[in-house]
RNA sequence: GCGGGCGUGGCGGAACCGGUAGACGCAACGGACUUAAAAUCCGUUAUCGCAGACGCGAUGUGGGGGUUCGAGUCCCCCCGCCCGCACCA
């Protein structure tokens, strides 16, 4: 018996698929579409055990819904644009062109070693001309319909990469990429409308019913949809021009426990305090050093500076509240001023023990004196009644609320207001490798779009990267060009889209990807939404609500029919290993070490390592696995198969060298134990026999139950569970020997036709192979999938267990369906049941068919 | 601080609607085959106690309580770990 050797085997199938354009699809109206898809890498060289894990959860859903007749489109592209390239470029001297592209052509290597059932013929890359030409087009037209606007504005500028980053881009006050401490500029800058959306964005988060209930969450967070009071405040001694201060609150109730107004550093009323008051520049210069770095230390201390006006109580012309300028007073939420309670909120609290502002309660429990209430460290955030608060003494919370948005309402100074935390998309990068903003900044005529027929505006190929910062804004010529409208001579933008633009939109292109236009209105009509998307979670906000954004905003301009791209989305977990180190605590590379006697050691030196925990794979770490090397070693089938099993797709799978070794184990045993059977059945076709043995009838109920089984994991995203049931079938099968059996040699060939279909979606290079040799000219890949008979999944007997007060005591094996009586009959009838009962009266037997007998004692 | 998720053998994990907890894999141990090893095949493996043996009994899904004939699953409280957000007024 030979072994199965994947080298020769997934090279062979491989070039079949290609060579007939097997997974090459086309928009089909009679038949149902599938669209899946897998977020799109970015192309940094090489693969990782990353996209093997997600690519291959992407190819079982997309080869099995093939296999149950949907006409399935599975794309490939590649998220081209970036800094990496940028980076590689200064460092190697390389274009990021042609870095770019080499690092294409690798990957693309890589990924169809792993046999993918992709339609490479949709293959592109957004850097590609072809490709980013659309993108500014739908921009300007974005522009036309009044969902672009250019403001000067605050940026986060990332003193590394040289670059404006989203708000969404800085973590913990760093750059997202770079690490470095974010500072803050002002910058004249793009920005898409995605405020717009925010009510619809969040509304129809409901809809989306086949996405995490977790990204949906952090989507409404991230939003942060809230109802409150808009209140303009009359300010006395406020420099010329100024002549009202409007805040923003959640909580309008609490007004009259209002101590003092805050504002932020950025509040234009601040700087205009500033110029004639050198302390509170000062003050506002320590704030923005701040900024949004090192506040983890920072961010305890309220911290506030009073100036020199003063607030008048909206409903009580005598009551003046201090105006401050406080650090913990966000410009960019709200109006960037609130007035403060101390009593009912924790900051407010803070400040005012810090300069010793009265704090004075409003609300208080129910069933609490209010003169008695008194805080303390805590404010009092709870429901209760309001107390001390002139007209709305004794109204509950809510109630306190309407009725002092109505009146400051018909008083004028304020109205009832959502208000989103959700800020426009910044999309301006000072960055090469992006694609060009299309617009052209003439002295006369403003900011004036790029004619249509003049697009793409193509990057320059002849930059250098010697010195920092932008090398579109340093190349001698490419940016000087005459007005599109007055001719007069103008500057190009020199800015770059955010890559986020790049992804926002793909899957629409990959629909029809060479189309003159962004994408055919009939195929999108057609394959959209994505059926299933699958990727990380750590894409759960950013490009996840990008791309919901700009569906809304293509269906805006008339481009597409849909609101929601995705329709079901998957996060598959990270794919982990241990990490270990040296004696010197230095990390050691898990291809380096190797058990021996169940300590990890140097392979090389035998020097023991000590073992940590289990995380990401990263290079910093050394844990990484290369999945080329894995591939090299058992092929793809078996890598396909571990990344599969036991692990739930959702979970982070631990990658282990036994685990891949018993994957290995397990694709060689199911080729012995198909191509061991073939002589011991009927030739393929053949009909059906009249009888069965009883021997062979268990198989064959084997056989259908496992189909029916492994179906329904398939469907419900259960990879792990899938495959533990082929494992238990293959024991199953291999145990069978009764081939003489009347009715064996037909239910042997239906077992291993079985096998082979059930591990199409999972192993399909060992799938083809087998079929072959079953002795079928039509490929795995174009096959239907296996269906169970109902007949066959179901037992002739059940096992019932017998339970006395709970406790299992006995099994029983009946018939089934045998009727209540009888069974408790056979229950009671039982030797241990008795010795259990122990002579008690039996008080109650409760029989659930099928399945249970209690007797209650 | 707020929000979410998770906690089951030595390990990864199964368990549909509340109905035989530990499927399947890994690891370990014993055996067969072999000159030997690898590979392969067969068997054992939740824990504790009793037993010469077929076996018998108890305990057991992070801890405590509750609902129920019956709880890994439902409810309440607590502990631990992971993730997200974090001065959002």
């Amino acid at each position: 018996m030979s072994r199965y050797n994947p080298r020769a085997t997934e090279t062979k199938w491989q070039k079949v698929w290609d060579e007939r354009n097997t997974f090459v699809v086309e928009a089909d109206p009679n038949r149902p579409k599938y669209y899946v898809l897998e977020m799109f890498p970015y192309p940094s060289g090489r693969i990782h055990m990353g996209h093997v894990r997600n690519y291959t959860l992407g190819d079982v859903v997309a080869r099995y819904r093939r296999a149950q007749g949907a006409n399935v489109l599975h794309p490939m592209g590649w998220d081209a644009f970036g800094m990496p390239a940028e980076n590689a470029a200064f460092e190697n001297k390389t274009h990021p062109a042609t870095w770019t592209y080499q690092n294409i052509d690798n990957m693309r290597a890589q990924l169809k070693e792993l046999g993918l059932a992709i339609d490479w013929s949709r293959e592109f890359a957004t850097c590609d001309p072809d490709y980013y030409t659309h993108e500014q087009a739908m921009f300007l037209d974005f522009l036309e319909a009044g969902l672009v606007y250019r403001k000067e504005s605050w940026v986060n500028w990332d003193p590394v990469d040289q670059t404006v980053l989203a708000n969404e881009q800085v973590i913990d006050g760093k750059g997202w990429r770079s690490g470095a401490p974010v500072e803050r500029r002002r910058l004249s800058q793009w920005f898409l409308k995605i405020t717009a959306f925010a009510e619809d964005l969040l509304a129809d988060l409901e809809k989306l019913e086949r996405w995490p209930a977790k990204v949906r969450l952090m989507q409404e967070n991230w939003i942060g949809r809230s109802e409150g009071l808009r209140l303009t405040f009359t300010l006395e001694g406020a420099p010329a021009g100024v002549d009202g201060l409007e805040v923003y609150t959640t909580r309008p109730d609490t007004l009259f426990g209002a101590s003092f107004c805050a504002i932020a550093a950025d509040h234009p009323l601040a700087e205009a305090l500033a110029q004639n008051d050198p302390g509170l520049a000062a003050f506002i210069e320590e704030c923005r050093r701040l900024g949004t770095s090192e506040e983890a230390i920072e961010r305890a201390e309220k911290k506030g500076y009073r100036t020199s006006i003063e607030a008048v109580h909206p409903f009580d012309a005598g009551w003046k509240l201090p105006v401050y300028v406080a650090n913990f007073v966000l410009m960019g939420y709200g109006t960037g001023a609130v007035f403060g309670c101390p009593a009912h909120d924790q900051r407010d609290l803070d400040f005012a023990r810090k300069y010793d502002l009265p704090v004075r309660p409003v609300v208080v429990p129910e069933g609490t004196d209010p003169a008695g209430f008194t805080i303390g460290d805590e404010a009092y955030v709870g429901p209760g009644r309001l107390a001390n608060s002139a007209f709305l003494d004794g109204m509950t919370v809510d109630d306190a609320k309407a009725e002092i948005i109505r009146r400051a309402e018909e008083g004028g100074f304020g109205h009832r207001t959502v208000n989103y935390r959700l800020r426009d998309w910044g999309v301006s990068r000072q960055r090469y490798w992006g694609c060009p903003i299309p617009i052209i900044h003439c002295d006369s005529c403003g900011a004036v779009p790029v004619p249509k027929a003049d697009l793409p505006v193509v990057l320059p190929e002849d930059v250098s990267f010697d010195k920092p910062g932008n090398p579109l804004e340093h190349h001698p010529t490419w940016k000087h060009v005459d007005c599109p409208k007055c001719g007069k001579p103008a500057r190009r933008e020199t800015d770059t889209f955010d890559t986020f633009i790049d992804s926002s939109w793909y899957f629409a292109r990959f629909c029809s990807p060479r189309s003159e236009r962004p994408f055919d209105r009939d195929a999108v009509d057609y394959w959209l939404p994505v059926d299933q998307y699958i990727g990380g979670i750590e894409h759960a906000i950013l490009h996840l609500l990008y791309a919901r954004f700009f569906t809304r905003a293509m269906k805006k301009i008339g481009l597409i029919g849909i609101e929601e791209p995705f329709d079901g989305m998957f996060t598959q977990g990270m794919v982990c290993h241990e990490t270990y180190r040296d004696a010197q605590g230095k990390w050691v590379a898990a291809d380096e070490v190797a058990y021996v006697d169940g300590t990890a050691r140097r392979r090389t030196t035998g020097e023991p390592v000590t073992v940590g925990r289990s995380e990401k794979m990263s290079k910093s770490k050394k844990n990484v696995i290369d999945p080329t090397a894995i591939i090299d070693q058992y092929g793809a089938d078996t890598a396909r198969w571990f990344m599969l099993s036991d692990s739930p797709p959702a979970r982070d799978l631990e990658w282990t060298s036994a685990g891949i070794e018993g994957a290995w184990r397990f694709t060689q045993r199911v080729w012995r134990l198909v191509t061991g059977m073939e002589d011991a059945m009927v030739p393929a076709g053949d009909a059906a026999p009249a009888a069965f043995a009883e021997s062979v009838t268990e198989l064959r109920r084997a056989t259908h139950r496992t189909i029916a089984g492994v179906t329904r994991a398939i469907d419900n995203f259960h990879f792990n569970a899938a495959v533990a049931q082929i494992h238990e079938f293959v024991n199953a099968f291999s145990g069978f020997k009764d081939t003489q059996a009347a009715g064996a040699d037909w239910a042997v060939r239906e077992a291993a036709e079985a096998l082979t279909l059930l591990i199409g979606p999972m192993m399909p290079h060992l799938a083809e192979e087998l079929w072959q040799r079953l002795g079928h000219d039509r490929l795995v890949a174009d096959s239907p999938w296996p269906k169970a008979d109902p007949a066959l999944c179901q037992d002739d007997t059940v096992t019932i267990a017998v339970q006395v007060q709970g406790k299992l005591r006995e099994t029983l094996e009946l018939p089934k369906d045998t009727d209540r009586a009888e069974v408790e009959a056979r229950a009671l009838a039982l030797d241990k049941v008795q010795r259990a009962i122990d002579g008690r009266p039996v008080r109650k037997v409760i029989v659930v068919p099928n399945r249970i007998v209690n007797v209650v004692v």
